[in-house]
DNA sequence: GTCTATAAATGGATAGAC
DNA sequence: GTCTATCCATTTATAGAC
């Protein structure tokens, strides 16, 4: 076998792993439409008929990968809505949310950056919009209970809190110096209590 | 002549305004690497010929539009750097980003989501960057102040305001139902205060 | 201001050998 | 698991007529 961590003798060998990880990579780098196969057959170091010996398509790299970040979003939230108050409810899906983004930030960058120009696209925008909706609807029970302005619609609220979320998947980096945990619970903290310093 | 609001007769008979506003419209839509120009003529009912009689290439109707953000972005930026304190300072740079994001949302959503992948791409990002580390300061003044928790990294606090502010692009429309400069001051009290109830 | 026709390159993908 | 060679559709862009 190739794979797993073992053989890196007589030249390159890859497996279907390798494709999807380099895809993924130069699809954020440059954007899905922008990258042809062959940028991504020259950064491996194959031809494309050994890249199509791994994937069926170019679509399906990206279908995998928007598999794994919606998977894990998915995921956060069904855990979040087996928290038994709202408040926690409201706590596990931002810091969740954060989580997943962090330790996937690759595929999930994809995920937010999805156009529609495909029927991989259109089904995974779907799930997403799915996501957003149950959202939502954890923030209005927020709403209800006091812990979040009411006077805020609870959609643009939700936006507002993703906004700041999602955005994190354009700077952060897992090898950079912050701290993934700490930086759910500060995502957490500012959209609550804002940046202003509380006396 | 053609242009301006007058001769709607013999026809289409386009200028380079609708060409440019077609195109940052289906940019926007579709992507720009994922838009061809034969999209762009399809949706003007025209020819390829007759649109490279308006403009010199699909990158030149990219250059012009990003020109527009960005021109706005900094206007607002120049604006923010004369007020006289810190906190009037940021105020300002919160709510004129907000109102260039509304007023110009096609334009400063194409900017937001470039890659980099031509000459006119990387000069943006770097119009951009200077953009955005200015802001930097702004917050950074702001934190000595007190007006800013100092103990967030003002990057990070930058980039948490941002993208929210940013965030307005993917759902903030012209025709919808949300007043702009509301929203300017709502952005700001929420990047401030947050979302719990102030009591 | 718009057309037909076409150039020249690149796109995604496959056949078949090793 | 990778190669050479190739197919064919589509891409951006231009020449030159009306």
């Amino acid at each position: 076998m190739t794979s797993a961590r073992s053989a890196r003798r007589g030249r390159p060998g890859h497996d279907r792993e390798d494709v999807i990880r380099v895809g993924v990579e130069l699809f954020n780098e440059q954007g899905y439409d922008a990258t042809s196969v062959s940028d991504l057959t020259n950064r491996l170091g194959v031809t494309k008929s050994a890249l199509y010996h791994h994937v069926d398509s170019k679509a399906q790299i990206l279908e995998i990968a928007l598999e794994d970040a919606l998977g894990g979003l998915e995921d956060a939230l069904d855990a979040a809505l087996r928290r038994a108050t709202p408040a926690e409810r409201l706590t596990a899906i931002v810091e969740g949310a954060v989580s997943v983004l962090t330790a996937r930030q690759p595929q999930v960058t994809l995920l937010l950056r999805l156009r529609g120009n495909s029927d991989v696209e259109v089904a995974a925008l779907e799930r997403r919009r799915n996501f957003d909706h149950t959202v939502t609807g954890l923030v209005r029970e927020a709403q209800s209970e006091g812990l979040v302005r009411a006077d805020l619609d609870a959609g643009v609220a939700t936006r507002l809190i993703f906004g700041m979320i999602n955005s994190l998947v354009e700077w952060y980096r897992p090898d950079g110096p912050v701290d993934p945990e700490l930086l759910g619970r500060e995502v957490l903290a500012v959209a609550l209590d804002g940046l202003r310093p509380r006396d």
